[in-house]
DNA sequence: CGAAGGATGCGCT
DNA sequence: GCGCATCCTTCGA
């Protein structure tokens, strides 16, 4: 196993992010491994970012963020969901890659089981497709914050890609767009991922809510 | 197919 | 209170 060394995510996350795709996060937990490879990440610039959770500063909740690169911010949203990003550049620039979507290539079974609700199975290639879904493929919940994913004996960490990934990278495009769910700063094409890759997300753009009121 | 709405809890104004 | 870096189900064509 070639773990990532600290000084790769001691960059601007917008460089760090597209190196991120073929990458392997995994996670060690007592019910047994299981590993992801990246094919889809989003850059966020941190306290300059208007889109970033560290826009208006150091809260409780965004503080790993303004920490040292190498750790994981993993934050919870719409009452039900996690996701989890690597901190980059560090020393308080709160600057940070958010892990989109990725393809299971250790411990599928438990990944499986970890994403099936009611009966229906779940298709391999959704398995980790999109933040939420690959935050719950690997249990990564907010007992993960802060977690350094640098060293060998931590729970969850990153590391190079295989042999076999690092062929295929070669013959993959990585092409970029506008961030996925953002409703500032949407302009800004720093979502990365892997052309024609099964495992990418689907697009959806911020401006699909507001129903609003109603007049009766 | 696509669009629309509900679920659901917490951080911030 | 409001609004989310989301996902899933249902409804209609």
């Amino acid at each position: 196993m070639a773990l990532i060394p600290r000084d790769f995510f001691a960059r601007h996350s917008v460089q760090v992010a597209p190196e991120l795709l073929g990458c392997v996060i995994e996670h060690q937990t007592a019910a047994g491994l299981v590993a992801v490879e990246l094919t889809e990440v989003e850059a966020y610039a941190g306290a300059s970012d208007p889109a970033s959770h560290a826009y208006r500063g150091k809260t409780a909740r965004n503080a790993v963020m303004f920490g040292p690169p190498g750790h994981a911010y993993v934050y919870f949203t719409y009452g039900m969901h996690f996701c989890v990003n690597l901190v980059c550049l560090g020393y308080g620039s709160a600057s940070a890659v958010l892990l989109r979507a990725g393809r299971v290539i250790e411990g599928v079974e438990l990944a499986s089981a970890r994403r099936t609700r009611g009966a229906a199975a779940v298709p391999f290639r959704d398995l980790a497709r999109g933040p939420a879904r690959l935050c719950q493929a690997l249990d990564i919940d907010r007992s993960q914050d802060g977690t350094d994913v640098c060293v060998a004996d931590s729970p969850l960490r990153m590391r190079w890609p295989d042999a076999g990934t690092t062929a295929r990278s070669a013959e993959r495009k990585v092409v970029s767009g506008p961030r996925v769910g953002v409703s500032s700063a949407a302009e800004v094409p720093w979502r990365f991922w892997w052309e024609g890759e099964p495992t990418v997300s689907v697009y959806r753009s911020a401006t699909r809510r507001r129903p609003k009121l109603v007049t009766p």
